[in-house]
DNA sequence: AGCTATCCTAGTAAGTTAGTAGGGATAAGA
DNA sequence: TCTTATCCCTACTAACTTACTAGGATAGCT
């Protein structure tokens, strides 16, 4: 399963993309409207820091910028990121495979496709479109 | 990640699909091909006879068969059983959804997604497909 | 009865998860 | 310059999970 650091991570990234215009957004204006405390924040975005996925401005009035356009994220990047590896098992970890039983394996061809279509999912969605849903929602609940 | 507990249960099936013929296949011989102790088997084992994969036969020259045709078990049947849930998070386990912030979560539809490709891959391999590699490997090996 | 299997329950060392906690560094604004 | 809001870094921990090992009960063939 994806741990909370994945999904943390990409609603962060959401929130940021949603909510920025232009200028930084504070962990703590994210922690109140993730429900996720300021504290476990600050690691899941200090990994997307470390990453290159976003910007930090440090100081009074400090905070965080992304470092691209959301359409130049994919959901991939960011999971990648926090997650460390999306696949499946761990000989697929590494490129090229890293296993001694590779010869005789009957699995490991399943398990590529499994990690295949992963891939091919998570790398084909962008921040702007999960942003895009996210901006719609809020559009929605003011109209209310 | 995928567990042992799945991955074994997997190849166990194979082994199974691939060396039966008609006989059942005790945990001795699974355990000498595969590798992995029989202490260990007989607890993956156990998950697939309760799950109705396998029919167990006791005392001496026991063993395990299947319970239906290899084209019968699809990849995902096996590895639910075994694993419990192929979800990628918590709250897509139960359908219908089980979660609070549903309504305002930006993210549940990627979630579901995932879940979908990752559904549309194992539900879409039978045992068959994985027997008939593993069985075509063997006679390769012997043709050398 | 004896042998060889499966069956069932318990235990456990190591690792992971999902946080909390404390304090330091930095920069804007009063 | 002082205060304060913010990011930054490390350490700690309770609960849980993983990947086994171990011991003994049960079943059935010879």
């Amino acid at each position: 399963m994806i741990s909370t650091k994945g999904r943390y991570a990409l609603r962060l990234m959401i929130d940021i993309a949603a909510y920025s215009s232009g200028d930084v957004v504070s962990l703590k204006d994210i922690s109140k409207r993730q429900d996720v405390s300021i504290k476990y924040l600050e690691q899941v975005v200090s990994l997307l820091v470390k990453g290159g996925m976003l910007i930090s401005v440090r100081g009074n009035n400090g905070g965080y910028l992304l470092a691209k356009k959301p359409s130049d994220y994919t959901a991939g990047d960011i999971l990648r990121v926090a997650e460390g590896t999306l696949a499946p098992i761990a000989c697929l970890q590494r490129d090229p495979i890293d296993c001694e039983r590779q010869d005789t394996c009957s699995t490991i061809e399943f398990w590529k496709g499994y990690y295949k279509v992963i891939n091919d999912y998570v790398n084909n969605i962008t921040l702007e479109d999960l942003a895009n849903k996210e901006i719609a929602r809020i559009g929605n609940d003011y109209s209310i």
